[in-house]
DNA sequence: TACCGCATCGGCCGATCGGCCGATGGAGCG
DNA sequence: CGCTCCATCGGCCGATCGGCCGATGCGGTA
């Protein structure tokens, strides 16, 4: 393993043990609870992210330090990791040098996260969906219809919506049939991306 | 200066130019164009938030890659670093190898910040928004699966979606049907805002 | 006053979705 | 060789959506 050798080659880092997959992972940790666990998401049998919550996840009792690593650049990861308690997550692709700060860092109680996820985390952070470029709404939404979208936007069906905002289903089925027209939406599925891409819901 | 040596002695980073205050480092900056800024925060006059925010801003018309270095670990930094536009955010005791890795990442449009302080931003991050949605039971989705959804997101019907990824319509709904179990979404809008949450698509 | 945009409703009907049952074949693993 | 997971299909049926017709009332404005 190429991890192994990088992390063995270090003064302060030494590799007590790996494994082939998810259970013998946690088996193992239990067992010989290492300063860091250094975790594939991508594992026979439990998955990594699994792992993390069985070894660092918020319910245990005496958590170790996890830091995830996978090929697989995908933010349902990320946030699930990191909610499970990860101490980091790296791109495979990442350096040897960003695999040993990973470690140091976790084991200090830090946390190093890939640069390329970080810019994308920092996004959701200092004004989430910040510059929005708007695709054409050619004809301006009423506030009534704004309602709307916003509420089927956030996947309730004609119904609530009308329990929601006091209409009938007619009424509401009138409004979203407007608004599909006028943003050039051909079902609710278009409407709700096209609220999320202009802004209008977050 | 330390930083200088450091980089200087790295194949791919060349350090152009280095200035004392802040108000050299934005016309030097301009007048250069290099790939990545370095810069402390507590610099004479201008300090070094707001030539971040001169040289990296939202409304600056060809923003440059900024990285904050400080030896001061206050979030109130950071934060208003990362909201001026920063790709990069290290203290101060942070070893050459992060220094070099984060002038690397910013360069790449990516960006790195201190472990110490990432672990502060995670905080934020999971006992945040993220607790006001169910948990997902991060059953992860199947290669399949996340073919469908990404349709499903961009708007098209069933049948469109089977005739793109030659699925019969049984098919389709068979995967759909199972993303909705492990996400816990009650229908196709609210697996589409998962997808755009989740950065499936974008 | 007559007109127009907006919001509010109703009915009808076909298309689509969503939930539920089932089945087959292949790949990987012990 | 079984076992499990995955991908692929089918049928059935009620709920929901989407398109199209209509109506009423209210507030501005020419």
């Amino acid at each position: 393993m190429g991890f192994r050798m990088i992390l063995d080659a270090q003064d302060d880092i030494e590799v007590v043990a790996d494994v082939a997959d998810g259970v013998s992972a946690v088996t193992k940790a239990r067992e010989l609870r290492p300063d860091v666990c250094l975790l594939d998401i991508r594992m026979p049998g439990l998955d990594g992210l699994e792992v993390t919550r069985q070894l660092a996840g918020p319910d245990v009792a005496d958590p170790l330090k996890v830091v995830v690593v996978t090929t697989f650049d995908l933010d349902e990861y990320v946030h699930t990791a990191l909610r499970n308690g990860a101490h980091g997550f790296l791109l495979k692709d990442a350096g040897p040098a960003l695999l040993i700060e990973a470690v140091r860092a976790a084991d200090r109680g830090d946390a190093l996260v890939s640069p390329q996820i970080t810019v994308r985390l920092l996004k959701h952070f200092d004004g989430g969906p910040a510059r929005s470029q708007v695709a054409p709404p050619s004809e301006p939404l009423t506030a009534r219809e704004m309602d709307v979208v916003k509420a089927a936007a956030r996947g309730l069906t004609n119904t609530e919506i009308g329990a929601e905002l006091f209409l009938s289903l007619s009424t509401v089925k009138t409004h979203l049939a407007s608004v599909q027209g006028k943003i050039g939406a051909r079902n609710r599925v278009e409407i709700a991306a096209w609220a999320w891409r202009s802004g209008v819901v977050s």
